[in-house]
DNA sequence: CATGAATGAGCGTTCATTCAT
DNA sequence: AATGAATGAACGCTCATTCAT
């Protein structure tokens, strides 16, 4: 191993341990409470080193996101190995994804950030991470599409992105109307999500 | 017309002078990047003039989220008062939706800015004018329902959430990745649209 | 009655008025808490036309304080009119000055406030009022060195200043520090101001 | 010595001058006047670096209004370290509080800002600093009871809040008043002096 | 005499970023 | 490479006072 390649690998675990601090920080102040001063507290490093490491808060941002998208992609990838018809797949995910909204509210949070905020923008990196899921996605339709369970019409490429979306936009709904819309209306969220699964499970359905 | 109605005119037209200031200074500097400092130099008013017709920041954002809620239930109105069927006029309530965010984005932003921005808190008043374009859609869900042409497993409430969700989480992604899709993979906006359209369609149909 | 006599008690109603306001708000903002924009919405006037009526807010605060001394006077004249010795009347003004503490909280802070605050700046009128009160104890220390029971070294104009501020101070020290002195080392009040008033006895006594 | 030690000592360095600045700033603004920009502009800094040193207003007028109490403590032991009676000392603080007053009206004021204000809210540090003076005093009551000058019924403990109290406040009517009483009414500040000094001579002996 | 809209300096505080060492 | 002191613009908000009507 050369120098160059050790002083990388240095530069790279300073870059995660900043990382993990920036993540240990919003878990207790929130997103909107992430501070350089805080991660800086966190890894015991200089305010100014952490401009060594990455050009701005928001590059920390979005690199985080995108470490949120790798995880919820590992847990779509169990799935997508499963044994369960690609349909079945399909709402697996939908499942999937409103459990980690629940288990991990931070990570959750992050995924979404990088589709809500749009003065972040998306370097090559964090938009590979953001394609591996669509590609799953896709990957899972045209299996459903060539069983022939999938509506014909549908084309897989368009159809991850329609999924991506209108997951993230029912769950986004519930996360800040839940609990008044249950309060108020007395609508829970499960039924919520089950309407939305099999509308959704109608929708492409052949 | 008394003295005080003409007070009372002013008083409304300096209001409305402010939130027209306050949609200028958001269309070139982001909602994220409205501040009354900004709004004084828009208006040639003093900081503190602003708050003897608005008592802080916080209420001139949500009038202006009220009212751009407004305009996009009159258009839903046209809709609902159309010949279509109910049907027909679930996917154009989608479509008007999607011409509404191409036209006004920034009337489009401010609609769903109480249902990202959680350090907000709604108002009565707010609520109900979210209450209102929910109402709409459930109105036609219930239509739908008599008619026969709506799944019969769906609940009409349950379902205008879905849709609002669904919808809005569609063109978030469609406003934030939109260009780079197409840049990258071609994907182009109206045919996720109408992928979207189709999905839908067939997921709420007997 | 002239037509300049009737516009001089108008203006004196006014004045009476709005300083009848400004006690309102004090009662419930506190002394801090008053503000011309409080006296004119409780007065229903507008808020230059407090401005007619007195120069400044410091204004209404030094008259307010004044009325404050007027109201302590009374009391205090209650006292001197009693048939209890001279010596015992002295004391009688300080326990009465505590009740005085006790029941009109405001009032007491109102008396002070001239006392403590020197950016206000005595009127001949407010003077006159402060000095009411000095003549009132002159007057008393006066009786009491007649009859023999003051210490004869004593001048009764120096002496009625002592006793006015040693008892403003131990009453203020009592009503900054009174609760954690309690708490902390288990002083009561009573007993600090039994201790006050037998030092203060024998002080003055021959 | 190291760099951390020196570092250390500019740190501490830089503190002063900004506790020198907000003194200079109270000399001319009064105590009320002072502001964090007021500070910024008298010490050459830019504001935010104030909260470098200090995290609130608030702590700097803590940390003046404890200096001035060890001033003025430092002055008073060495009063209870001279040879004087005990009484004579007890006369000899007060005549010491006078000098003071004379001497360093700005630390006159700190030491009583806390006795004042209730808006400000006492520390431990602040508590103790208060403690030390009331404990000196204690001290010299204690030794007067046990050699048998001091009224044998006064409590040392509540007599030296009453000292304080009397003290304090007839100080502050000196401040405030002392100039018109001389004005109007011949009154000398030294007389004024002399007759609480004697009174309360008399009020604590035997 | 009365109004009340308008002012604007002022407040304490925050924080991403820079740069001399 | 690492530091951390320093910056300074920005923030939302307050309020005594003025002045044209």
């Amino acid at each position: 191993m050369s120098t160059k390649d050790r002083k990388l690998i240095e530069k790279e675990n300073r870059r995660e341990s900043i990382l993990a601090a920036a993540e240990t920080v919003m878990t207790t102040h929130g997103i909107h409470g992430l501070s350089i001063d805080l991660i800086a507290n966190e890894t015991q490093l200089a305010k100014g080193t952490i401009y060594l490491y990455f050009k701005s808060k928001e590059e920390i941002l979005s690199i985080l996101s995108m470490k949120a998208r790798k995880l919820l992609f590992k847990e779509f990838q169990k799935i997508e190995k499963s044994d369960a018809t690609p349909i079945e797949q399909l709402k697996d995910l939908i499942k999937e994804n409103y459990a980690f909204y629940k288990k991990e509210p931070l990570y959750y949070d992050l995924v979404s950030l990088y589709e809500v905020n749009n003065t972040l923008t998306e370097t090559e990196e964090m938009h590979e991470s953001g394609q591996e899921i669509a590609d799953l996605i896709i990957k899972i339709a045209v299996r459903a599409k060539e069983e022939g369970t999938l509506n014909p019409n549908i084309n897989p490429l368009y159809f991850s992105f329609c999924i991506w979306g209108m997951t993230v936009g029912v769950f986004q709904l519930i996360k800040v109307r839940g609990a008044l819309m249950n309060e108020k209306m007395n609508v829970s969220e499960e039924d919520l999500l089950n309407t939305f699964l099999e509308t959704f499970e109608n929708g492409i359905k052949k």
